[in-house]
DNA sequence: TTAAACTTTCAATAATTTTTGAAAGTTTAA
DNA sequence: TTAAACTTTCAAAAATTATTGAAAGTTTAA
């Protein structure tokens, strides 16, 4: 396989791993892009690599940078504005946990905590839903949890970890 | 707040979750409905419930039955199908992080195992391609690993192990 | 058999999400 | 200043995804 094939086959690959859980296909692609980029890039070249237009740049590197996933850089004798993204998979891996932990777990634990105090009139589905909305809310405190243990442990922590973990 | 409002949030919360994990509202808040009921459901019931058509019941329920995650019924004296998801979070948890791991992570792994084993021609980009996937391809590794770690340990063995992970 | 009860399929439609591109906004060099 | 270089915004358009509903298919009781 040629470079520029392999390039093409995962900037996609990463593109559709990305919508599958819930980000958007430019956004993945962009950061696939710089991933793999020997040096930070301006929005002209990243339009122009992966075919979308200037708005669409525009927004998904601020997303991205929301993240804390892609930094702005000063290219030194250039005026415009370069992109790079983190370059460490375990860093990469720690933001979005994170980030996953703070937008989408935490408003629904939040809700869980909630619904799973709702006081009881002694009929069977109240007790049933009191039962299961708490289950739900341990098991989200869990994975919660894990997320958090993940983004707050710095580097290797994985790959020390994960011959302890289970046994 | 009143069990029917607690009800509808919790579907609501649920499909809503569903939404950004990739999954689609209409199935989870399938899953959230039978979750929290007392017996198995009809479809017809189901219909009513989350004001959906058949079509869109029947194709949900096809899918979170080829999930694992739901199973028909047979209710005695009742000619129709009733349906009734698995109650435990855990097994929940569990059949999930199986099924995502074989839909979503394996070919993934494929690609970029193939990727990463480009030939090199000693440009520094191609060398930098080389690493990146390969380091992408590494903590995929991981993360399936943890994931089929999960989905192969049986009931309670997050509770149990989780105060011994990462310490 | 047959016909009623029920489920599935799928083309059409609706809803949602993403993308575009041009106008408005901002920054910088001179 | 000012005007060129660059970025952001956002309404409109396009693309994608979900939903409907009626016709076709299947199962079962009699």
């Amino acid at each position: 396989m040629e470079f520029k094939e392999a390039k093409e086959k995962f900037i996609s690959t990463w593109g559709s791993l990305g919508s599958s859980w819930g980000i958007n296909k430019a956004m993945a692609q962009i950061q696939a892009l710089l991933f793999i980029s020997t040096q930070p890039l301006s929005m002209e070249e990243i339009m122009e690599e992966l075919h979308i237009s200037r708005g669409n740049a525009s927004m998904n590197l601020r997303q991205l940078i929301d993240w804390g996933i892609v930094t702005k850089e000063n290219v030194r004798g250039e005026r415009k504005e370069f992109f790079s993204t983190e370059k460490d998979v375990q860093e990469l891996a720690r933001i979005v946990a994170k980030e996953r932990s703070r937008r989408e777990l935490q408003p629904v634990l939040k809700s869980l905590q909630q619904l799973s105090s709702i006081k009881g009139d002694g009929s069977a589905e109240v007790k049933e839903f009191i039962k299961q909305t708490k289950a739900m809310h341990e098991l989200a405190t869990i994975a919660d949890t894990l997320l958090n243990q993940m983004a707050n442990h710095k580097q290797n922590w994985l790959t020390k970890s994960i011959l302890r973990i289970f046994t």
